[in-house]
DNA sequence: AATATTAGAGAGTTGTACTATCCAATGCAA
DNA sequence: TTGCATTGGATAGTACAACTCTCTAATATT
């Protein structure tokens, strides 16, 4: 398969191919000759999987890579690769500051759900700047707010980890991706249910 | 308040206040000559809304715009206007086309779900764009963790519902804010309950 | 042999979010 | 009251991201 080949099953074009290719997050065909190249089946997956994640996901190009690159080549073991994986999708959160406890917002709303603090977790200050914004906007999350969110988000992990795989690589994979891709899912059915429930309190109230 | 003041209140650059005001994002202070003006605590609370929107909440400033303004000024009623600052919410969807069928796999996984289907809901698309990424990125989502997201979305639903305020215009702002504003905070909940879970199996385990 | 395609590099384009410069009109201080 | 910094408002400029176009020499196709 030819760029052009590669560039229609993808439904991209040729342009947008090469600049992936020169950004890094597709890696060359094997060359025939000076001024050509053939591609395979990875590099469609490849293509499908970075239109994902700078699509409905939402990641920039260079976010796509870093999580991409972590996913291809762990450095460490899983928490370590996740935690960095973490760190570069979005939101992007203010690095930790000076302060003694840089984070007091998170790690009071985990304390009262009784997880672990660590103040080394990039979802950590993820979690503080949207309590701050929350609070700054006007509507800050109270205690039984944040139970209610937090024990959802305990029933979804609990199912995902369930569903890892055993063997590392997969389970880098599978964590790192499926944070990225399932967000957006997620964030889709609350959207949904909230209209589902207020359809059905309109439709009991009449 | 003059806008110096305003802006060291909320800690931007003069420039980026003015550059808000020219947006639509901060209605004008009240004039008191030809180059004078004063702004109030309001101005102050907008400036605050405003980042948190393009900040944590990763809103572009023209979405920003729309959403402050669908809360504002509410067009039509609640559920109509709430369709609406979902629909300028990320991610954003691709238009149904013109399928009889747009949505195929949203409207499966709603009906599992036993919810509505409205292909109108901007969410439906969103939803579609989620779960079509997720297939083609090599991570389709089964039934099981359908059901497992779903009904954690529904448990949220069901507690933001409880809490909506009565009064018509505080229920768009409730809706609309909390869906723009809480999004980021489940979605750092969600990871920080991986990583919970993943310590405590890790610690099970040793 | 003539024509079309390709890989690779570089420059150009578009859009977003600011940021800086001007200007005339004020306010304020000496 | 006179000098000078500040203000609101408009306009222009900057920086970056994500493409998109153009060019060239080599290669494949007809």
């Amino acid at each position: 398969m030819r760029m052009s080949a590669l560039a229609a099953e993808a439904g991209l074009p040729v342009a947008t191919v090469k600049y992936y290719l020169r950004e890094g997050l597709l890696h060359a065909g094997t060359a025939t000759g000076a001024t050509q190249a053939v591609y395979d089946e990875g590099h469609v997956r490849r293509l499908r999987m970075v239109r994902a994640l700078v699509g409905p996901v939402g990641l920039s190009v260079q976010q796509a890579r870093t999580v991409l690159d972590l996913v291809d080549e762990p450095g460490g073991d899983l928490y370590t690769t996740l935690g960095r994986a973490v760190g570069t999708l979005p939101p992007a959160a203010a690095p930790p500051g000076e302060a003694s406890d840089p984070y007091p917002r998170a790690r009071a709303a985990l304390e009262a759900l009784g997880q672990v603090y660590d103040p080394e977790f990039a979802a950590v200050a993820q979690l503080e700047g949207a309590l701050a914004a929350a609070a700054d906007a006007g509507l800050p999350i109270d205690a039984e707010r944040l139970a209610a969110y937090g024990s959802a988000a305990t029933d979804i992990a609990a199912f995902d980890l369930s569903r890892m795989p055993a063997e590392p690589h997969a389970a880098v994979a599978y964590t790192v991706l499926g944070t990225a891709l399932y967000e957006p899912v997620l964030l889709a059915l609350r959207r949904l249910a909230h209209q589902d429930a207020a359809v059905r309190r309109l439709a009991r109230e009449e």
